[in-house]
RNA sequence: GGGCUCGUGGCUUAAUGGAUAUAGCAUCUGACUACGGAUCAGAAGGUUGGGGGUUCGACUCCCUCCGAGCCCA
């Protein structure tokens, strides 16, 4: 049974015999814990078609439904907030429905697709911290909407074309003598990372040599000998120069295969890959055909725009004088590319940091004008930016913080604390290597994702190296603490039953609430869809694990003599465990039998 | 110049317009002869940036100012 939807049943039946008046909306919401009961209804709103006082309204239906629905022991007003009891017996049918549904907390496939695009970086450099939240994110969402029934596509478009990777080849043809992952044993989007920070290293040295013979800084700039070889090289590309070509294929593909490393690490996959040098010319014709069909226009000097005065914006510019695209032209492609290529998809997810927001409002907006009506269902996952304590985050300045380093600083603070404790001396060193993994990298990813995707966060490495408190490691801890008990009840041959979960009639608070909290399970993986917040997973997995914790300090299990009621503990400690690994699941988090 | 986002105890963070504003870290005091102390119980800590307004009721909505960040030319 749907508790909650029940309980709204019958509230609408109390107020229709009570008041002779339906009311379309009742406000139902959690109760404060300092008063009796788990349900509570806000009786203001109600005042109008009652005309009582909101506690002479309050009583009135909580009268009616303890009178009348059955499943409502009693009750309590508090000024205008009438607080209700559910009786024992329902809670304890709610469970049995719980525990009986293999699929508890997801939905099953409701037909639709659903595309979601994150990661998408740049092929210059390796990835840093804020890919880390960027992929976590896309991640987590990505598993829950599948958890609410869609069918996901997991992609991303790689920036693998520009000016910036032909600093790259420019800085590797100059210095390089050959150097490549295999000869160096440097990880390749490492190695073209380090003849990117050369580039800058000679091109800034260069332009303060012309500087200094008197050439203007502009001029300086353009004239700099490196930065004209970069310049001479993305045009060679352009023109599919077979040299240039074949740099440019090699070490793109050295910065691919070190990111499959960080990505594998990192536990995130991808169905399709979308390479923007694939997709900037098909965005071109498309801005060519809209202005054939009116929808763009062209200055004079050949340039092309789009005039979103109408819709509150200004004019942006497609395709510059020289022809030559911009980054919004290939997005242009790449979205009408994706529909080509998964048609059934309804929309797209672009889980882009929040400096993009107005680039996206208008991307939306002109494939609308283009005439796809899927452009209505395209969203922006648009999240703050990671600040260190030292402030932002500048590569310029060297206080980028390498994704690669910082995963393995976790889980080499996961190691030192967990052998610390002692508790695993029995595993082997293979088990021991998959456990600290798991636990250094779900004290990262919780840290990361427990924040509201919007909002600008701050990363703190020595308190994200926390393994306790408001942490992904204490939620392990709790999975890993009921498995001991379901070990124990196992090897006491203790199995619960529909049977002795039906004979149970009363319960103790801290059981209730661990009732109450796993109900609440699905309803949190749909808000988490609709609102695209991991963080609402998150968070719901650690209320779970707290308030059982409590039940556990509060109440001894094994010593409860009552066989249906021992059983029926059992039971709920393992729907406990298995909600808190599904929620995790979502987020990308494995949670371990043992710590 | 135009536009967008965010300001919540020392720090980090939560709150479909509802009760005395949620937790965590740090600080202080307690709890293993029991099922795992990476835990739990408790204390202290707040004018939700300031000022107006709407409302029976505002962290939440509106206006304004201050501060932080970002975007478009």
């Amino acid at each position: 049974m749907n508790l909650d939807l029940t309980l709204r049943t019958e509230i609408q039946k109390a107020i229709t015999a009570l008041f002779n008046q339906p009311v379309d909306q009742l406000q139902l919401q959690p109760t404060n814990p300092e008063f009796e009961g788990s349900h509570t209804l806000v009786c203001f709103p109600l005042t109008r078609i009652s005309k009582l006082k909101p506690e002479e309204t309050g009583t009135t239906i909580g009268n009616y439904l303890v009178e009348h629905s059955g499943m409502v022991s009693r009750f309590n007003v508090v000024k205008g907030f009438l607080n209700l009891v559910i009786t024992d017996k329902v809670w304890a049918e709610v469970f049995a429905a719980i525990y009986a549904n293999k699929n508890y907390g997801t939905t099953p496939a409701n037909g639709k697709e659903i595309m979601i695009e994150y990661s998408s970086p740049n092929t210059n450099k390796p990835l840093h911290l804020g890919h880390l939240r960027n992929n976590f994110l896309g991640y987590a969402v990505a598993e829950i909407y599948k958890a609410n029934g869609y069918n996901v596509h997991k992609v991303q478009i790689i920036n693998d074309r520009g000016i910036h990777i032909c600093k790259s080849m420019a800085a590797w043809k100059l210095f390089g003598n050959g150097e490549a992952p295999e000869s160096s044993g440097l990880k390749g989007d490492k190695l073209v990372g380090k003849y990117y920070v050369e580039f800058d290293k000679n091109y800034k040295a260069q332009v303060k040599e012309l500087q200094d013979k008197g050439v203007s800084e502009a001029d300086a700039e353009k004239q700099a000998p490196i930065m004209k070889l970069a310049v001479d090289m993305l045009q060679k590309w352009e023109a599919k120069d077979a040299e240039t070509v074949q740099l440019w294929k090699t070490m793109n593909g050295w910065v691919y295969s070190g990111f499959d490393v960080t990505y594998k690490r990192m536990g995130v996959d991808f169905e399709k890959l979308y390479y923007e040098s694939d997709t900037y010319l098909l965005g071109k014709e498309e801005v060519l055909k809209g202005v054939e069909k009116g929808i763009f226009f062209k200055k004079e000097d050949g340039s092309v725009w789009v005039d979103l005065t109408g819709d509150g914006l200004d004019q942006k510019v497609l395709l510059r004088s020289d022809g030559t695209s911009v980054y919004m032209t290939q997005d242009i492609g790449t979205a009408i590319l994706r529909f080509r290529d998964f048609p059934k998809i309804e929309g797209q997810v672009y889980t882009v940091g929040n400096e993009q927001e107005y680039h996206f409002k208008v991307l939306f907006l002109i494939l609308g004008k283009l005439g796809y009506e899927w452009a209505k269902k395209c969203y922006h996952l648009s999240y703050g930016m990671v600040d260190l304590p030292t402030g932002k985050m500048k590569s310029r300045e060297g206080t980028v913080v390498d994704a690669d380093d910082l995963m393995q600083e976790m889980v080499d603070a996961a190691r030192t604390q967990t052998l610390e404790l002692g508790k695993i001396d029995d595993l082997t060193n293979e088990e021991v290597d998959d456990l600290v993994e798991m636990i250094g990298l779900s004290a990262l990813k919780f840290f990361l994702l427990k924040v509201d995707p919007k909002k600008r966060m701050m990363f703190d490495p020595s308190e994200s190296i926390q393994l306790q408190g408001h942490t992904g490691p204490f939620i392990q801890y709790t999975h890993a603490r009921i498995k001991a008990i379901l070990r124990k009840a196992a090897s006491m041959n203790i199995v619960p039953d529909g049977a002795s979960l039906k004979n149970v009639s009363t319960l103790e608070p801290a059981e209730r609430a661990i009732i109450f909290k796993i109900n609440q399970f699905p309803a949190k993986v749909q808000e988490a869809a609709r609102e695209y917040s991991p963080a609402i997973v998150a968070n719901y997995a650690f209320e779970l694990a707290k308030e059982y914790n409590q039940f556990y300090q509060a109440i001894p299990i094994f010593s409860e003599s009552d066989a249906d009621k021992l059983k029926f503990r059992i039971a709920f400690s393992q729907a406990t465990a298995d909600a808190i690994k599904k929620a995790m699941l979502m987020l990308g988090i494995r949670v371990p039998d043992r710590m």
